[in-house]
DNA sequence: CTTGGAATGTCAACAAAGCTGACGTATTGT
DNA sequence: ACAATACGTCAGCTTTGTTGACATTCCAAG
C-alpha cells in the first residue's frame, strides 16, 4: 500500500503514490500559510483576527444572512462567531437587524464603514491569488479548482456550489 | 477594477475576474477546512491538537531535523513548539538527542510510538487526498500543484522545493 | 387559546495554542 | 576572553475555539 502508485505500470496512477499525496499536503499546508499571510499582516495593525475577516467575508457575500445561516458556513460555535460578530456591531462595521418574518433572526450587513474593511482586506489576498492564477495559467486554474472541489466536506461543497451558482 | 476581467476583450483573462477570484478563495477555506477535518477528529480523541501533527510530519518527514529547523518550517514561536515538543518528548513519543558536531542542537527522531500516531493520522489525510486526487485526475493535480506552489511565500516555497527534490 | 417544545441568539467561564519579552545555560567560534 | 548561537523555560497576554445556562420567539398539539 506504501508503494502502491509504483506497482502500478502505468504513469496514470503515479500521482497516487504516498510520495506524491504527501507533497501534496505539504504544498496545501505552506500555501495555505501564504494564503492568510497579507490580511493577517492589514488585521494585526487593527484590532482583528482571523475570523473577523471570515466573518466580514461572508456578509459580505450574503447580505442579509442570519447568525445561524453563518454559523453553519464557518463551522463554528455559536459563541466564536457571537464574540467576533459584537465586537463588529460595537464597532460600526456590521448592523444587525431583527427579522420581519421570524423576529427570532438577525439579518446581519455590513455598513460602509464595514464594506472598505472588507476592501481593503480581500484585496491584498485577491491580489496573490490573482497572481498566483497569472502564473499557474488558466488550465492549472481549473485543476486546482477540480481538486480543492474533491476535497471539501460533502456540506462544504454545498455551501460552495450554491454560492458558485448565485447570480444576484 | 472591481470588473477588470470583463473588461477585456480576449477569454485569456476571464479567470482573473474578482468573482473568479473570489470563488478560488472560498474554495481554499472550505477545502482547508476538509483537509483537516479528518486528522482533527483523531486528535481530539487523544491529548493532542494540529500544532502536535504538524510537529510529528515534519519529524517524520525529515529525521534528525532540529529546533531551529522545526521553528523555521512551521513559523512559530520557539515557546509555541517547546510546549508541543515537550509534551510529544514526555510522553514518549519524540525523542531529542545532543547533536554530535554541534553539542548545542537537539537532533528530533520519532519513536516507534510516534511513527505509529504519525502514521494514523497521516492515513486518514492521505485518503482524503488521494480520493480528491482520483477524483480530479492527473492534470487537475498538476494544476493544482502549480497554483498551491505559486500561492506560497519566497521562504516556504524554498522548503518546500527542498524538501520535494529530497531524493532518500 | 394555552402551553410546552424547538429554534434563534446572548452571555459567562474556561481551554488550546498562538504571541512577546526576559532570562539562564551550554556550546561554539572569533 | 567574549560575543554569538541553539535551546529551554517562566510569566503574561491575545485570539479563537469549547460547553453550559438562559431569554426570546415561534409553532403546533392539546
Amino acid at each position: 500500500m506504501s508503494q502502491g502508485g509504483q506497482s502500478q505500470s502505468g504513469q496514470s496512477l503515479l500521482f497516487l503514490t504516498d510520495e506524491q499525496v504527501r507533497k501534496g499536503i505539504e504544498a496545501m499546508f505552506f500555501a495555505y500559510r501564504g494564503f492568510t499571510a497579507d490580511p493577517d499582516r492589514i488585521l494585526q495593525t487593527k484590532a482583528y483576527g482571523r475570523a473577523h475577516h471570515r466573518a466580514v467575508h461572508f456578509i459580505h457575500r450574503s447580505p442579509g444572512t442570519t447568525v445561524n445561516n453563518l454559523l453553519n458556513i464557518l463551522g463554528v460555535t455559536k459563541q466564536s462567531l457571537n464574540r467576533v460578530l459584537r465586537t463588529l456591531i460595537a464597532d460600526g462595521l456590521v448592523s444587525s437587524t431583527v427579522g420581519r418574518a421570524d423576529k427570532r433572526e438577525r439579518h446581519l450587513h455590513l455598513t460602509d464603514v464595514g464594506a472598505a474593511l472588507e476592501r481593503e482586506l480581500s484585496d491584498a489576498q485577491r491580489d496573490r491569488m490573482r497572481s498566483a492564477y497569472r502564473r499557474a495559467g488558466p488550465e492549472a486554474v481549473a485543476g486546482f479548482r477540480e481538486v480543492l472541489e474533491a476535497m471539501m466536506d460533502e456540506d462544504m461543497r454545498h455551501h460552495y456550489v450554491a454560492i458558485k451558482d448565485r447570480t444576484d
